[in-house]
DNA sequence: AATGTTATGACACCGGTTACCAAAGTATTT
DNA sequence: AAATACTTTGGTAACCGGTGTCATAACATT
């Protein structure tokens, strides 16, 4: 099949090379055993049209045969450009962390993207920095933001201006919709409200997170919507702020609890509170869920391990990751997608909440 | 000051050049602003010796003057390595893969090296496949490995065939005493067996994970040594295995706390068993720790929010992950060091046990 | 003067890519 | 039919930003 396209010279070095094959194939062993120059194998690499369909399927079996994988650090260097997905994150739970890490990767395993994490402190006025940082050394094909680093309007300015791809994962509304990935959380909390009301609570409380962090909005917003439809609102001193940690949430609790008409069921705005809720209740000799109902947001793996399992609002945070991963695969291939995709939360009834007893 | 340095033709290069700092300052643009061949500049980056005192000064204020920093992906290529570092894991407890990956962190941050996931399942017989092929394509500077895949001798062996440095973080002996961190498992078995012999406690019972895990098998022998101190063991069926989850933990407590004989205190190879313990305690109507003591082993966020908190067993993960690094990174620069690090594990006493009743 | 040691540079190379050009095939014009 | 223009295909050289090898210059030592 390759005699007949022989060249005198050219020709016998093709011969004699085809059975050798490189412990470490590169493109010029491609190139040599299959007669044609480099830049016509780095077209057939990267999907150029600009090849006719005999040499594409010659090249394609000899690539197949080698096993040949072009090296992404020289592709890199070529590319200015790495195969690097960094994940910027500051979430501290690591049910959060991990499960979203797992379904970045879910999407990112079988290409030649890999995941590299960038931890930040977001605490830190200048953490900006670290992933300009980042972003100006290893040139990463994109850089993926779970919350709350994704609520940072600066840190997208920042990126677009450094030309680097990007996706949000967020619980509220942002502009550039096509690079946002968005849970419903006022859904969700919706859904925590009527469960409550349809229970017969009427002195209902919410625990919500800190003011910087937007979640703690929408999730207030959405619960207050949920209760109008039953024609119930948050009473005054009902509605505390705390800062989405356990300790914090026994605190405010524990404040909740201790007033003359304390409420009957407490929604709080993720499970490190609502557990905290727990300690509190118990402290004052309340039982769950006959004297106080309790729901919480995130379905952590603590939620259905703590007695009286939690009821609690569920995020499908590893499809979240998944899709974002695959928004960003997407948009460096060219495909845009304009629209935000969108997950709604679901309330996972345990056993924390119950009838209210007045 | 680098007046009297110019040289007829290269002098006025030097000095127009001088102010033009490119926005991407290469390894060529010091070469030409401080008057010297790249490959100086590059023995400089390199801390070689072979540079005289006078030239590295004044091409390293030119350096900190541009804020140089050489491209990883070039020097990758030409190094044939890359400055990423993978973390092959399968540890199924968020809590332990986040603090190690934030102790490994710790050390990498302030380097060059990126820490990159891969993730494995060692109950797939091919899983090393996925490593070898992340190694032969990414050639890393090295591969982390925390139990249980530090355990496995063949991938390690591959590793060293591959030429791949690696660091082993393990909680049982392994050859090659320099590539490991070990924690001392047995030790931390030990204290709790003491702790709970020390409350009076005869029938002591010990929930322990998979035998194909080694540390199952470490903790188990930790904690029998530890009862043997005070003269005690554990009696027939009073060893049960289970898979290192919460419900396979209900299920061996389930059928300890049925026994007519039952136990009044219970090792639990980690927190999840341990947590489950709690779970089955309740169904059987015992209180704890009046009727039943707990000790679990992990430190786990959930041990001090479960009520009542957990006596448990504190393994310094994250600082382990920082050392595992630190070793990493002396291997590469050539920093042998032949011992195996120790870290000890310590028992943390919370509220989960008591004085034995009986 | 011969030899050894230290400091430096020239040049090829790592494994890909882009820019540019050449040749061949095909269509269109004169 | 010849000339021109355009499209398809493939090659060459330069480049991405560093490193290795080897030669050579400068200096010190015998």
């Amino acid at each position: 099949m390759s005699g007949s396209e022989k060249e005198p010279e050219k020709g016998g070095e093709v011969d004699v090379s085809h059975d050798e094959i490189p412990s470490r194939v590169t493109i010029n062993d491609i190139a040599r055993l299959s007669g044609v120059s480099k830049k016509t194998v780095s077209r057939i690499i990267n999907k150029s049209p600009l090849v006719s369909e005999v040499t594409r399927e010659k090249v394609e079996a000899i690539i197949l045969e080698t096993g040949f994988r072009p090296d992404p650090q020289a592709r890199a260097l070529a590319f200015r450009r790495s195969f690097l997905v960094g994940m910027a994150y500051d979430n501290p739970s690591p049910q959060y962390v991990v499960n979203m890490q797992r379904g970045i990767l879910d999407e990112l395993m079988h290409t030649d993207y890999q995941l590299v994490l960038q931890p930040v402190d977001r605490t830190q006025p200048d953490y900006r920095e670290s992933i300009q940082r980042f972003v100006e050394r290893h040139k990463p094909a994109g850089i993926l933001m779970p919350p709350s680093v994704s609520e940072d309007d600066k840190l997208a300015e920042m990126l677009r201006d450094a030309n680097c791809e990007y996706v949000r994962i967020a619980s509220v509304e942002l502009d550039e919709p096509n690079r946002v990935i968005r849970t419903q959380d006022s859904e969700g909390s919706a859904q925590a409200a009527r469960h409550l009301a349809q229970l017969g609570h009427k002195r209902i409380a919410h625990i919500h997170g800190p003011r910087s962090f937007r979640s703690s909005h929408e999730r207030l917003f959405g619960f207050r919507q949920g209760l109008a439809e039953f024609g119930l609102e948050l009473a005054e001193g009902m509605t505390l702020e705390a800062g989405y940690t356990f300790d914090t949430g026994v605190q405010a609790a524990d404040n909740l609890l201790s007033k003359t008409n304390r409420p009957t069921a407490i929604f709080a705005g993720n499970d490190e509170m609502a557990i905290g809720i727990y300690t509190s209740a118990r402290k004052a000799g309340l039982s769950i869920p006959e004297d106080l109902s309790i729901v919480g947001f995130d379905d952590t793996p603590m939620a259905s391990r703590i007695w009286p399992q939690l009821t609690t609002v569920r995020l499908p945070i590893r499809e979240m990751g998944k899709a974002a991963a695959k928004r960003l695969l997407d948009q460096l291939s060219g495909k845009s997608v304009k629209r935000t995709q969108q997950f709604i939360p679901e309330i996972v009834v345990r056993h924390s909440t119950a009838r209210a007893s007045n």
